[in-house]
DNA sequence: TCCGAAGTTTCGGCATACCGAAAATATAGC
DNA sequence: GCTATATTTTCGGTATGCCGAAACTTCGGA
């Protein structure tokens, strides 16, 4: 029994945002999602967050019992992927076309996604090549609603002398974008872990290739939001699964 | 003292509606704006625009003395341009750069107006070469709010025997649109009114120019639709300013 | 086991924008 | 000038989505 919600339609532009937010907070991380996180990260009150999932939970976009996280139904996973569809387009092309940077897309992608039609996506998708992730290397889901996560770790899970590639940056922090554009550091930097510093100091590593390589020292805040695909061997990671 | 409403910002969407087919019902024809009229437009009930006109001048944006038309102020007119850019440069977009036909854009256009950032109309703005006109013909006002009517007039206004060019067609019905591009009669195409059948019969004109010339029938829904500007001598117009 | 802190839900209220029905006004015809 | 008709406004009422305060659960520590 395929449902019809593989595509946003009839949903409200909230209802929208809520599904695709607790999409998000488990994308990249599986901690549990409750009401106070999706409020912290919606910019709105307890209180609004548990009346809405209610309505969620009515049109069968999640899963809940009182007191307990959210999860999200088949349902809902599908309308939260169409989200992350439009969304991830839209930024690509306002960075490839108009000539955004990869720190302002974000809120103009935010407003947009809920607005234009499929067939603009559609054609968008067409004319940007059918891209495969967008300027901060999230993967884009397929119209069909796939998608492949990269195998790829926070920068602070690999071990001292592991090499990889960056995969993905977090686009949660626009001023973090801006910083690593300008010590030009992007999607594709090769990375080598040389150390840390003790007590929760920063992580060393080497970035760049050739003459353009160098030693940088990366905080809490980096180190969380930069994910590595391992070069050559899978090793080198020691994340508990 | 210049008002700050030259951007759309902190009004709703409803109210960027209201003021901007305020305009549109004014734009082209210069009867008064009534309440019923924009209930129309707007598909909505007629109290309802009652209430909103009270709001509309609350917000300075309209002038209205109960049970007359309403009229809007300048900061309502340079709120309604700033909207009118935006739809015509979003539709100009989705032609040229998305391969919509002229007749889709509309309803596409009438949503994403009110999403769009500044920095976004700015920049397609540019990326478009700074057009100044839309795929219907209708002129685009410019960032300041200036905007120049071009010098039409629907075809119903010109004598038998003038000629003249095709410089926009309303875009308000779809339909209409799509038959007119069916009939290779679009923006620039010349016609030459050749007479009128009596008692509200079509007009007859010849449109395009040698091989491709051939006579026409236009409908009474058509040559309202259809504006024209002189060719040559600024004669041949029979409309009462 | 029980208690308190932390987290969640319920409740009354607010703002926007819509509606239909009823009341108020304007205008055209006589 | 006066009334009938058409238009406009006012008046309750609805739906969504937000809030703060109060009530309620959960869970860890003593």
């Amino acid at each position: 029994m395929a449902s019809k919600v593989s595509t946003p339609g009839s949903e409200s532009s909230s209802v929208q945002d809520y599904v695709k937010t607790i999409y998000a907070l488990s994308e990249w991380h599986d901690e549990p999602v409750t009401s106070s996180r999706l409020a912290a990260r919606l910019s709105v009150a307890n209180s609004s967050v548990s009346e809405m999932i209610r309505k969620l939970a009515e049109l069968g976009l999640v899963n809940h019992t009182p007191y307990r996280p959210v999860e999200l139904t088949a349902d809902g996973r599908r309308l939260a992927l169409a989200m992350v569809r439009r969304h991830r387009l839209i930024e690509t092309f306002l960075v490839r076309d108009l000539d955004y940077r990869w720190d302002e897309v974000h809120d103009e992608a935010e407003l947009l996604e809920h607005t234009v039609s499929d067939t603009f996506i559609d054609r968008l998708d067409a004319r940007l090549g059918f891209p495969s992730v967008d300027p901060h290397g999230d993967p884009i889901p397929t119209a069909a609603g796939a998608i492949t996560l990269p195998d790829a770790l926070p920068l602070d899970s690999f071990d001292d002398g592991h090499s990889g590639r960056v995969t993905r940056i977090s686009d949660e922090d626009p001023q973090l974008l801006r910083f690593l554009a300008a010590e030009d550091i992007g999607i594709g930097s090769p990375v080598e872990v040389l150390g840390r510093t003790p007590f929760g100091g920063p992580l060393r590593a080497r970035v760049g290739t050739g003459t353009g390589a160098r030693d940088f020292s990366f905080g809490k805040e980096l180190t969380g939001a930069i994910w590595v695909e391992s070069v050559g061997r899978h090793a080198g990671c020691s994340l508990v699964p």
